[in-house]
DNA sequence: GCGGGTAATGTTCGTTTGAACACGTTTACT
DNA sequence: AGTAAACGTGTTCAAACGAACATTACCCGC
């Protein structure tokens, strides 16, 4: 599709941006590959804006628009514990950050979305293990066999969101683990919709 | 940390990144929050970069770097098949694209970093899923317990690097799936180091 | 050998843009 | 009352920058 120059123009273009966090100037790009004159880079950034693989905002400066930008990150915040339900989002609870493109997270637009670290192995038979984040989206309409986050006597806790004869209970899916029947109320703070697991490495791991 | 309004200059340049990939000038800025002069908004830079919330290159157009960009987005392919090993890593076999920040990925400086869509239960009881995406680093030093994508009879399996008595095999973790002994050569072509899933929507899923 | 896409040069124009200077105003804390 | 910091105006300058025009050369298929 690209010629090997309008590649390397290309890349060169990206590379800059992933650096120095701006895109080059038609001069930089004339000084890096070493032409005379200007026109040329202007006829590789048309060639590449008509082939789609660059954006660019007429008349101003270095803006050049690269695919990578197009990328929409999503940066989800990760919280150690959620105390008051969704409206006391304080900066204070923030463990760290994942960032993500949202297209491999299913984010919705309207739907906050945030992330746990899951402590414990009450849901190891859903594959979901101590220390991985899980993403959640901060939705009310949870159904049946959906895993959620949910405030249980003041704790966020992780499970398995079953609907059973009209009444909803919370399902663990370990054995060694008491499924949550409420008592009156089930408060829904997040509806998972990504997991993120980072291997440890040999030297920080316990067991084989 | 910051004043108010100098909140809502940042966010204003973070928002107009988002929208048009291109942070604005100071006249944008200026004509935006209804100032009169370029000054106020040199001033409120000045305010942000020095306390540290801003990166600017001098004398450049546009040339602000906001934390957002800050982020070492990593670009990470998904292929389908590796036949032959790293070398041959054409767009070809790409079916798509992970981007995730650097720091949640170990990824090293050094080795090449890719992912694999996991095909089939042989993983289960490592937790990985069909349908996971494993993302592996390129490296050679395999140890024993690692799990590695691995080249065997011209196709990939994700299998559990078990060293075994000096004499290495692949384990599968799930009791339906054999192991895989090599007949006389092993070839690694990564190291897992994390891994992503994508949480079905219940519309989207067979069973529950 | 003719046309058309690609590649490159040399030059000029007008705007966009960051930066600086001098000065005035409000707010908040001592 | 004093003062420092944040906030704001008005103006000017030089550099950075995108864009355009005319011209030349190469390569490839027909």
């Amino acid at each position: 599709m690209l010629t090997g120059r309008q590649k390397d123009i290309l890349s060169f273009i990206q590379t800059e941006q992933r650096d120095k966090g701006v895109t080059p100037s038609t001069r930089e790009i004339q000084r890096h590959f070493g032409f005379a004159s200007q026109t040329s880079v202007m006829q590789y950034l048309d060639a590449l804006e008509r082939k789609g693989f660059l954006g660019r905002h007429a008349r101003k400066a270095r803006a050049l628009i690269t695919p990578v930008q197009k990328i929409r990150i999503t940066d989800i915040p990760i919280y150690g514990q959620i105390p008051a339900g969704m409206s006391a989002l304080t900066e204070q609870d923030v463990e760290g950050h994942v960032s993500l493109d949202s297209s491999t997270v299913n984010a919705s637009k309207n739907g906050r979305t945030f992330a746990l670290r899951v402590r414990g192995d009450s849901m190891i038979e859903a594959h979901i293990l101590d220390g991985d984040i899980v993403i959640l989206e901060d939705r009310k309409d949870a159904q049946s066999g959906d895993i959620v986050a949910a405030l249980i006597d003041g704790e966020t806790t992780l499970k398995r969101y079953v609907m059973d004869h009209g009444r909803p209970y919370l399902k663990a899916e370990n054995p060694l683990f008491p499924n949550l029947i409420p008592a009156r109320e089930l408060r829904i703070q997040g509806v998972m919709v990504s997991l993120v697991r980072k291997q440890l490495s040999r030297a920080r791991r316990k067991r084989g």
